[in-house]
DNA sequence: CATCAACCTGAGGAGTCCTCAGGAAATTCC
DNA sequence: GGAATTTCCTGAGGACTCCTCAGGTTGATG
């Protein structure tokens, strides 16, 4: 038996939801301003609650991690699943490459938390991962099948460009952001002219 | 006057050399299995020296990971100038990407702390990173004189390709490295094929 | 060999992680 | 309404790491 990862849930009481609502709204600001090592005892006091508190919600960083962009993450793989039928198959691929990157990048640190997850199972980002993978794995065979992308291209390596795109983004902190233009070189690396 | 960067200097005396060399090797050996957030005080203790000395040679951490990534840095920077006169241009900017991607990705964090060097003058490692964008940029520049890479890209946008390749291979510690595709793909989509 | 600058040591304050024993509050059940 | 019970909360505290600094030691120099 694998350990099975811990993923966070919702409380019950009434006063177990209040916190652990309060927590995941600091952990997202505080993972916004200082990335995905922020201190976890500054979330905790930012959310008005002990440092017991969180842990008793989110036994670890991870499963807050994961619970703190499985909203958004959850709304890219719905995304994908809606573009899946759309009439042009390369463009509803790249339209959810972008979304993509920037879900991946909402905060420092996130990619690699998120690279990792998609190997590891033992990680609770891992089932999220797994799903953005399928979404992506079929938006990238659709157009592979309509011929405009290279067919020896893999989902893994797609995920690649994507992840390293995000990561050029996640260091945008400071300035420049050259994740758009990253990405339209790597297409032009990917795509096959239409005829 | 910005304040200078401390780029840390083998001391004079021969147990101040000793010492130096001894943090040195601890802290490469370190930083390869446990990446560039390792622990200090073991580094420290692993060159058999109390702590406060690993902190007189390398009063920061930045100023340590510097040292430690100094030599294989020159010697890129050395390759790019052999390079920048060989034969066939395309040729010396593709051997001098694989080359840089190994380079950057020498232990888990590098990258990251890289790529802010290339824009933070006040990093101890800012100096070696303009050395190595000067040379990055030279071979980018013969290439697209020769016809065989798009002229409008630009040597921070060569960089940031070269950083991802770089994060990717990083990451794949765990199992595959991404990064030789990852920069196959790329290249297909920044070269212009000959005639 | 005496002087002095360079170097070394390691205790210690501050921050962070994470646990756990004891207490409080919400829910359930009668 | 009032136990009984389960869930939840608190915050002290041990372990770790960071980094500094006062005081002691040693190598280089003339």
């Amino acid at each position: 038996m694998d350990a099975k990862p811990y993923i966070a849930q919702r409380p019950k009481r009434a006063d177990g939801r209040r916190n652990y609502d309060a927590i995941l709204a600091a952990a997202r600001k505080a993972f916004e301003t200082s990335g995905a090592d922020t201190s976890l005892e500054d979330v905790a006091s930012q959310a008005g609650v002990a440092i017991g508190t969180l842990y008793r919600h989110f036994p670890t960083r991870a499963s807050l991690v994961e619970a703190a962009t499985r909203d958004g993450l959850e709304s890219l793989v719905a995304h994908a699943e809606r573009l899946a039928g759309g009439p042009d198959p390369l463009d509803s691929l790249i339209e959810w490459m972008r979304e993509a990157v920037v879900h991946f990048s909402t905060f420092r640190g996130l990619v690699g938390i998120l690279a990792r997850s998609m190997y590891d199972e033992g990680t609770p980002s891992h089932a999220m991962c797994a799903a953005m993978r399928r979404g992506g794995a079929d938006l990238l065979r659709a157009a592979q099948a309509a011929g405009r992308v290279r067919p020896d291209l893999t989902p893994e390596e797609l995920f690649d460009l994507l992840n390293g795109a995000a990561w050029v983004r996640e260091q945008a902190a400071s300035g420049r952001d050259g994740s758009p233009r990253f990405l339209r070189l790597v297409l032009e690396g990917i795509t096959i002219p239409e005829d």
